[in-house]
DNA sequence: AATGAATGAGGATTCATTCAT
DNA sequence: GATGAATGAATCCTCATTCAT
């Protein structure tokens, strides 16, 4: 039953699918076809609608940045001065949008990809750069000069935890590490005078 | 010619090659093909000393790990305080056995077959456990009851770090993280009394 | 906007078409899509109009054939006496028409069909028969009984200059091939008395 | 039962498979499964020993090219003036090595290879060559200066020839052929003082 | 101990063809 | 009349793994 403008609607449906495969899966070895299934069509349409296995996987790693980065900037908005602008960078990463087994299991994909593909690089090191710039535009009012370092520190940490807490056997829901993350703000917050 | 006692050497030399096709195509796409040839044999050889190519790749996991360790542990003898003791853990994270793009890649690939394979898993908590228990017992000395979550802050940040610019484009020698994870050492040592 | 009368359109579109992506590919591997989307329609409009690929492979052939077989009668007309309707035969094959890139790949195309088809097959006999009765009705009052083989020579001496140089990697202008071929008929016609 | 030096077995197993499956199919769409069925293995271990489809046509090409070789070299080995070496080399092509259905298909298929693979128009221009100067170098001591067109129509017409009875249905066994292509010696050669 | 030989299973990709709209 | 949607079937190729020698 062929209906006319499929395309966003496929397209949408093999960007979930893949992320969905790939957290069942658990790692990288996930085919067209169990893709292709999942969402609903025969692997054929997945090819032609993507053209190939990378680029779907590149597409699910778009959808994956931009639900973060929706996330990130709704919760800048609602947030009134820098300090709970960096507490709210810091919850979204953790948030239950992002921090579900499939999604981790899709930012590693994606660390390993971006090894080979070069846009998947591209795209790793603008989800880099904007976190480390969120961060330095509302660090630099509060602490100044080592605003930089500090950013740097707490995106390390943000990533870390996230990959720390997301793979290991217990999954979590973010909560102990977005706390781990808040402290390490104060630190840098406190510390402003000391060193 | 095949000689006696050749099975350690062998072994080795797989575990070696695999590290180094890992490092070489960036991705976990390497066939035990790859591996035994550049380790100089027939990849039935290969499988006849691992029995298969999960058990390569676990070795492999498990000689990285030994190395790692083996570095924390000799950094640790010749530090005489705790805080001494901290810091030779964080440095040998990022030495230079450790912080090499073969090694970078090794690691990823181990977080990934973690997620499948039961003994990885095994292998990568123990790899978490030891982080963290090193870093509480010489941090409980220095930072009383927040040495729980400072060891698990500084655990991330380490991690973090690790992948952060391990895999970034610019490869870097280790130095900057360092830097940073000793200074947020510094925060959390001062950050004592505040809090 | 669907028109009407719009079939013998679309039908010559897509013989056109055939052959010139013959032509740029370069081998027979061209795919319904391709020649739909050369011809400007979709692939699906292509089978509803020739009912599937042999098909519209069958109708260039029958338009190359038919284009070929024009040039030689249109020839014929105006050459007023056996030997230079002989010379007409000749020059019409290796005219601007017939002697392209793409119409020597379509020929190329054509023979191997015919080992498959049988429609092909008769096709290609035709175009055999029309040669050999061509050259051999112009030959008999010039060279009487040794008409028949004389006819079957210049038909394959014809074929494979054709070939030989239409396929060479220099592409010529088919004159010296027409050269060739006249300087053939003048022996065959001089060697009259000689055998 | 694997034995040693099974390679060069197996190569020539897949050469003739492939020569057979080209005959048989008539056509250039023979996979290589069908080819390596027919030569007793798996498509597997076609490509293992091969490469890919293309190089195992290749191989065949060389092979087919190699044997026209041989049997023109033996022929003009035995012949002691130039007239029966050009005898030798007109009769050589028609033989019964050369003449058969399987081996005429392959050589349109080569033809159409040869307009995409570079090395399959390379060793097809080697053909041509080779075929030109055998022509030439023995004819001319008989004809001199005419020699080099008289070369290009022989060779034309023997190729023409081999195209025309070898695709036509009702297969002959090339004496016709011969016959025909012995006369247009003859011709050139009494041609001689007329022209 | 060591390897060349061999394959089965699977995976990405292509394509002619059909169908509802 | 015309097309986007959709797929089954096929094809090339890869690879881990096994086995006889």
């Amino acid at each position: 039953m062929p209906k006319l403008g499929m395309e966003p609607i496929r397209r949408a449906a093999l960007v979930k699918a893949t992320i969905a495969q790939i957290g069942e899966t658990g790692s990288l070895d996930v085919t067209v076809a169990q893709i292709a299934k999942r969402a609903g069509m025969s692997s054929a349409l997945a090819h032609h609608y993507f053209g190939g296995k990378e680029q779907i996987f590149l597409a699910a790693m778009r959808h994956t940045m931009t639900v973060y980065g929706a996330e990130v900037r709704g919760a800048l908005l609602m947030a009134p001065d820098p300090e709970s602008r960096l507490q709210a960078i810091i919850r979204a990463g953790f948030g239950p949008a992002n921090f579900r087994p499939e999604v981790i299991a899709a930012w590693l994909n994606f660390y390993v990809l971006a090894r080979t593909n070069k846009d998947a690089a591209r795209l790793l090191s603008i989800y880099h750069a904007r976190l480390r710039s969120n961060l330095l535009f509302n660090l630099r009012p509060l602490v100044g000069p080592r605003a930089r370092e500090a950013a740097e520190r707490l995106a390390g940490l943000i990533d870390g935890l996230y990959l720390r807490e997301g793979l290991s056997a217990d999954a979590r829901d973010g909560k102990s590490a977005v706390a781990l993350v808040l402290q390490s703000l104060d630190l840098e917050l406190a510390g402003q005078g000391a060193t």
